[in-house]
DNA sequence: TGTACATCAGTGAACGCGCGTTCACTGATGTAC
DNA sequence: TGTACATCAGTGAACGCGCGTTCACTGATGTAC
């Protein structure tokens, strides 16, 4: 008996006329559940130790199945990084969204970040542990779109005050040292036991002063 | 025929007579030759992938001998974080014996830092990646061992031109920015391609204007 | 609208493999007398 | 110094398990006429 076959019976059984679902949609939101499923599952594991048969186990099909889908693991795991790094920017988006005054920026900012954190924790997870971890293809992956991400950054931050005259390289050093920072905050973030609030208040200080003491340099940067 | 015969056949047909060691200095020796494999190994696989049975093939015992020596792969694990934070305070004990002018004290602790993390790849590479690796223990031991190495470096900060005056949570700020600048240093020189000096002078320059920057910030920081 | 055929997501069984762990053993090293 | 016994690092075989991958299949969905 096919999955398919389920799915029709409880279509048939529905009052409110089911959405009559064709095959495509059909295979593309059993490949959203491998993805969730994934993710789910890498809350407890590494991707190392996240195998095809676990994936497919979670989402309740057969795993020769999940070759409908993917070529292999490392594929379903490129899948992940790119919509990990959707997240990112829409979180980028809603911080453009509101930047009133500047001292504020910041704090703003990193409140952002935090709730951003909060909101898509597997995802952030996912980044930063496989950042370093043990897939070549997905460190690679993920290393190129953290330099895109920069280098967005850095375009940003030619905005700023005193930064819009420094040296391309310049710019993006500086872009660099806050995205390395805001990774290690995400890390830390990610890594925190369920709930501490207390613990959760004062890595959100110390990335506010962090990035505070950053920004006190820049109008005496001379770039050599 | 157990190894120790060969060991045996060995010794009694060297010539310069190959020093009687004891069973103790035995097993010692086997326990460090775990070690050696399991990082020489770690260079190709995360900590996640690499099993007891191929470190123990490494090493040219039998898989059930690895019980003598530790209780499972995780004892290992932290034996080598012990391992690698110890070549890290080495590089610290490097760094602080010459620091000569004020200037230059940061062009000359990156030198240290790139020169350590060559001659200690493996180290330096367990560490970063295991940071945020598949294994809670090693995950935890590494992060405790980073938070000492951050307040050793904070209490040396102290000697510092204005730091001495800053509250101890602002000491701990700029020491742990510090430590996660140079983390992100370690971690792009130890994923680098196989000699790529051009590569490797880049990030090197770029920590170097990092550091710069932070401490150009640090007469302007007002506590609060 | 009805029929015959093609497509293809998911099935279920099978495979060989490397894994961690156990256990009785061997034989060199160490110790007591 | 010589002998009898204890220790214990390493052996070798066995175990059950989860893994990725393959393949012929089923039956609902889609298409051509």
């Amino acid at each position: 008996m096919g999955h398919s076959s389920v799915n029709t019976r409880l279509q048939s059984a529905a009052v409110a006329e089911p959405a009559p679902e064709s095959r495509q949609e059909r295979k593309e939101r059993t490949r959203q559940a491998l993805l969730r499923a994934a993710l789910r599952l890498l809350e407890k594991r590494s991707f190392d130790r996240l195998s095809l048969r676990q994936v497919t186990k979670e989402v309740g099909i057969v795993p020769g199945a999940f070759y409908r889908h993917f070529r292999d693991m490392d594929e379903l795991g490129q899948a992940l990084v790119e919509e990990s790094f959707g997240t990112l920017r829409g979180m980028i988006r809603d911080a453009r969204a509101d930047v009133p005054r500047w001292d504020d920026a910041i704090k703003q900012s990193v409140a952002t970040l935090v709730d951003h954190v909060h909101a898509h924790q597997s995802h952030f997870r996912f980044i930063v542990r496989e950042r370093t971890g043990g897939s070549a293809v997905l460190r690679h992956a993920i290393e190129d779109q953290l330099r895109l991400f920069t280098e967005e950054l850095a375009v940003d931050m030619r905005a700023f005050p005193y930064i819009g005259d420094w040296s391309d390289d310049d710019v993006t050093m500086i872009a660099s040292l806050v995205v390395s920072t805001v990774v290690g905050t995400a890390a830390a973030l990610t890594d925190l036991p369920r709930d501490r609030p207390e613990a959760e208040a004062a890595i959100r200080r110390t990335t506010e002063h962090q990035l505070r003491l950053i920004f006190l340099g820049v109008p005496h940067w001379r770039s050599r």
